[in-house]
DNA sequence: ATGCAGTTGCAAATCATTTGCAAGAAGAGG
DNA sequence: CCTCTTCTTGCAAATGATTTGCAACTGCAT
């Protein structure tokens, strides 16, 4: 079992990030994707570089609003909506709440949801991947997706 | 692996169930939470025993019109919230869907949902299980509940 | 610079679900 | 079986997340 990183910051926490560089070139993606390139779109995709965590469109909609504060939350709604179309970024709905986002590109993986914070740490596991593959094996279907989610509390 | 139920019908069928009786005693249930035991409560737990598919709030509220025409939407989600809250169903909130329901008291299982029909198929997994608490474990939480559930299409 | 399709902000619309409220029934006690 | 109190209901309006119509605006190819 692989773990990824440990969830840091919450979708609610309006709360500071590093400065940590990400390999995904958004930017050259939309290029590629055809559409033009905005000022939305570009604080938008230039801070989800940034980000380590799973924000909530509200939560994207502030810390791009502290960038550029005429950015509209219907646009970050769209914005995500195409960034996840062209498979740039992952949606989550996590139980009880809204969408979630991450960027895509790291190896695929499951989560574990802190129920009392909201932090998400991600993992996986090949041994469940192979028994998931096995079972929609023997059930006679392909599977197209997957969605594991733990939702548990720190031990203590 | 375990395969408890293929999936029999789709929350939008509007379609008949054969009559079959289950274990559940619903309305014993109601009484011993110490509520009353209305109409419309006693046509929902009814038919909710009948019931071998996972249906949305909407088409409870259709098969429970059918036998009194005076229930509302709005009853049938008290209705199912209540019986949540006493563990007598379960709700799944499968992807892009409303919320579907099932009566609890089976063993637990998880869910294949069929994207073109949306069937639901139950499942379970000891191994699967028993590889993710042994994941809480290593990441130092108590699991509360979990979600796994596998979305394709029927090989062919 | 120019022009036009792609985009945006805003407000209004949607969808699933919840809630306020006044009218209506369980069911305990007579 | 009648009463009274309280829990429930149906209806409509409110919610919360997300989407969409539309007129104003702006990338960006020319």
């Amino acid at each position: 079992m692989t773990i990824f990183a440990t969830g840091v910051g919450v979708p609610h926490n309006g709360g500071m990030t590093e400065a940590v560089i990400h390999k995904r070139d958004y930017e050259g993606e939309l290029k590629r994707a055809g559409v033009r390139l905005t000022r939305p779109r570009r604080v938008i995709v230039g801070l989800l570089t940034q980000t380590e965590d799973h924000p909530d469109a509200l939560e994207i909609f502030r810390r791009a609003s502290a960038i550029d504060p005429s950015i509209s939350l219907s646009t970050v709604y769209r914005t995500m909506k195409l960034l996840e179309g062209l498979g740039a970024i992952h949606r989550h709905a996590f139980e009880g709440g809204p969408s979630r986002f991450e960027q895509a590109g790291g190896d695929h993986h499951d989560h574990l949801i802190d129920l009392d914070t909201g932090d998400v740490i991600e993992f996986k596991s090949e041994r469940i991947e192979a028994l998931q593959a096995e079972i929609a094996e023997r059930l006679g279907y392909d599977i197209v997706h997957h969605r594991l989610e733990l939702y548990g509390r720190k031990r203590g």
